[in-house]
DNA sequence: CCCTAAATTTAGATGAATCTAAAAATACTT
DNA sequence: AAGTATTTTTAGATTCATCTAAATTTAGGG
């Protein structure tokens, strides 16, 4: 498999690989920053290898084959993120461009080793569940910060957005995975949320609470 | 810089790259196992690049900017293969083909950080000198076991050959580098040698003894 | 149900990296 | 010094991955 092929693979499975309907190439294309004609011709070539099936005109969805190695590609991708974070101190908001490239490594005993040395961790550090070597993945029990009703508890378990941007954010106000939030208050007109953390008290934008994930408990 | 431009500056580096003589394309294309005329082309473009000097039907040298690129490509691969032995317990003898991938991960913090958890190694686990993040970089000072005269004593410092089947060789007969060798005998016929090696006697083919180096003490 | 707008595909081009086969330059040899 | 052998380069083709622009198909609105 070519690098290229493996990116594709990816970001079907991100666009809804697990799912039976179709990924439009347009939603690829944007998804990739790169055109609808250079989706089209790829989503031949990986029909053609068995790793998509590919309707004209329609889309294109993971064959069995194609989820697998798109679980091997996340699998190697999330490892490296906690590898880069619990092993070499980078922060939660640098991982994400190394392990890109990191990804791609072909060597089945490298990434188990890494697995073992992690302590074969089940979350990487935005949360996102690592599937296992035989490709067992489930996604995590969460909901948005933002869809949770007034009053309820819950503990922060992930982040949708990952980019710098948002990660720093959260680190300057000081909210990280394994915290315990209460919403307190929501406001009607722009769904502001005024939240307790750690004992304190955060006014919180609606964009940031949809860009949160919580697991909520009593 | 593609992966294939650093793979033939490092190739160039390795068939010379430090002194001012001339690299012959064909002997590139066999180190590289590709063709001449795939050289060629290439020539042109590092040349056309500033990373080496390109003389028609002549060859090609490294410029400054060439074995700077060269250097951080070598210390990349090298650290990498400290890390596979070190902190994955590769054994030394599987661990090239995956630092030939790993030395193309594009991230300065990443081998920096390899760097620091490795404590700043000087060699990797086949002897070679790691260059330093400023592009220092000096040969040991080594000498074939073969070309030890008889009776002399030394260190095991590095080896030649880096293929498996050597390395496994080694391994069977407990030679690993920091061990003392004392040769004993030199057969004239084919020049095999008798060795004192940790309270054993060891008899090793004229193949082997050329392919270990060693630094001389008395 | 037709017609336009949006999405998608085809056709043709480009650049990187490679190859084969033929041509050119260099090196050896007598 | 001439001729042959070797090395190196050129020319032309191929594959991957991409693009633009034009053509086609699908979808939505009156």
């Amino acid at each position: 498999m070519t690098r290229a092929e493996e990116n594709y693979i990816k970001t079907i499975f991100h666009l809804g690989g697990n799912e039976t309907q179709l990924i439009s190439t347009n939603s690829i294309a944007e998804e990739m920053e790169t055109k609808p004609s250079s989706v089209t011709d790829m989503a031949k070539r990986l029909a053609h290898k068995g790793l998509v099936n590919y309707v004209r005109y329609q889309g294109v969805t993971l064959t069995e084959k194609g989820k697998k190695t798109a679980l091997s590609i996340v699998r190697k991708h999330r490892l490296w993120e906690v590898f880069l974070v619990k092993k070499l101190d980078f922060n939660w908001d640098e991982v994400h461009e190394v392990a890109e490239q990191l990804e791609h490594i072909k060597s089945e005993k490298l990434i188990d080793k890494i697995d073992e040395l992690l302590d074969f961790p089940k979350y990487d550090p935005h949360g996102d569940p690592i599937p296992t070597k035989s490709g067992e993945f489930q996604e995590r029990d969460k909901q948005l910060l933002s869809e949770l009703p007034i009053m309820a508890k819950g503990v922060c378990v992930g982040v949708k957005d990952t980019s710098s941007s948002f990660l720093q954010y959260l680190d300057k106000n000081n909210i990280a995975l394994g915290h315990s939030i209460q919403i307190l208050e929501r406001e009607d007109f722009d769904d502001s949320i005024e939240i307790a953390i750690d004992g304190r008290r955060l006014h919180i934008s609606n964009q940031i609470a949809s860009n949160l994930y919580v697991k909520q408990h009593d």
